[in-house]
DNA sequence: TCGATTTGAGTTGATGTCAACCTAAATGAC
DNA sequence: GTCATTTAGGTTGACATCAACTCAAATCGA
């Protein structure tokens, strides 16, 4: 037995950092994130949080599998992320009148407020993400909305 | 004090839906780690501990600092990453000679098989996701790479 | 040379992420 | 009507992510 080293030449990895789109995709979804914690830090709220508590402002209050597919989300992971939420007052699981398995999730007048105030922020940095990305930003979106649609049972699994 | 739904009207979270690109990089990164890790899943590993590994595999083992700029991520979350890939024997972390302070990340001959395995995977599970992505594929890697590159000090903070 | 600063890295605590497994309510076949 | 199946959701365990803090080694100023 040898050293092998033939069967992965040092070129691969570029390979891989050139073609990856899962890789490219993390990369850019933590650099963002950072941005965004960083401006929503003084309200005590993460980049994750306020992006669910906007699909949550909806007149019919969504239930928890609706919202996890929006959000291309597994369900289980939507059951944690809440639990903060909740804690703060921002979120308020009901059940729903209906169908009693089901769960509906109700913004708070409080999580509102947050978000009210969270929402020019919002503006103001992605106005300075808007100015990284040189060309075509709507193709861009849509690219990304491709991936993460491409798969739709994130949450009937 | 009334209940102020001015403060927040129901279409502002159709703004943040079409507008922020932190959310539709989660959105296509999480739909993306699910698809690779279910493939990844009969070696045992994960797309970050594959992008991880093949971040390693070059002629200088890296620096714990260099790696983590490289991946745009956390120099302590990296730190956390490389434990379970250790507990594997895939990666070694070995003392720099020259610089008693930095610790060089050796990819084992372990963790060069695993990826010599899983490359063939990456490969076909790739050829299906840029099906996924209509046109100019080249042109939505560019601008990923733009948006993780816009915050170099992910790792010297 | 020696004390202050800088630099490389780990630890802790909180949250985010998902697969595997579980419970309970609704549905449906007969 | 009864029981198997389906559906909505939670729990657990492992890993991912980062800010705040700490430690130790290298560097630098005088």
């Amino acid at each position: 037995m040898t050293a092998m080293p033939k069967l992965l030449p040092h070129d691969v990895p570029l390979e891989v950092y050139d073609r990856c789109l899962c890789f490219a995709a993390h990369r850019a979804a933590r650099a963002l994130a950072r941005r965004f914690d960083a401006a929503f830090a003084p309200l005590g709220i993460s980049h994750g949080q306020y992006s669910l508590m906007m699909s949550l402002h909806r007149p019919e209050p969504p239930r928890v599998s609706d919202a996890a597919a929006f959000l291309a989300m597994d369900r289980t992971t939507l059951t944690a992320n809440l639990k903060p939420l909740e804690r703060a007052g921002y979120v308020a699981v009901v059940p729903d009148e209906a169908d009693r398995r089901s769960r509906r999730l109700v913004l708070t007048a409080a999580g509102r407020a947050v978000l009210a105030r969270a929402l020019p922020i919002w503006r103001a940095v992605h106005d300075e993400v808007d100015e990284l990305v040189s060309d075509d930003a709507k193709q861009l979106r849509r690219q990304l909305r491709e991936l993460a649609e491409c798969d739709t049972k994130a949450s009937t699994r």
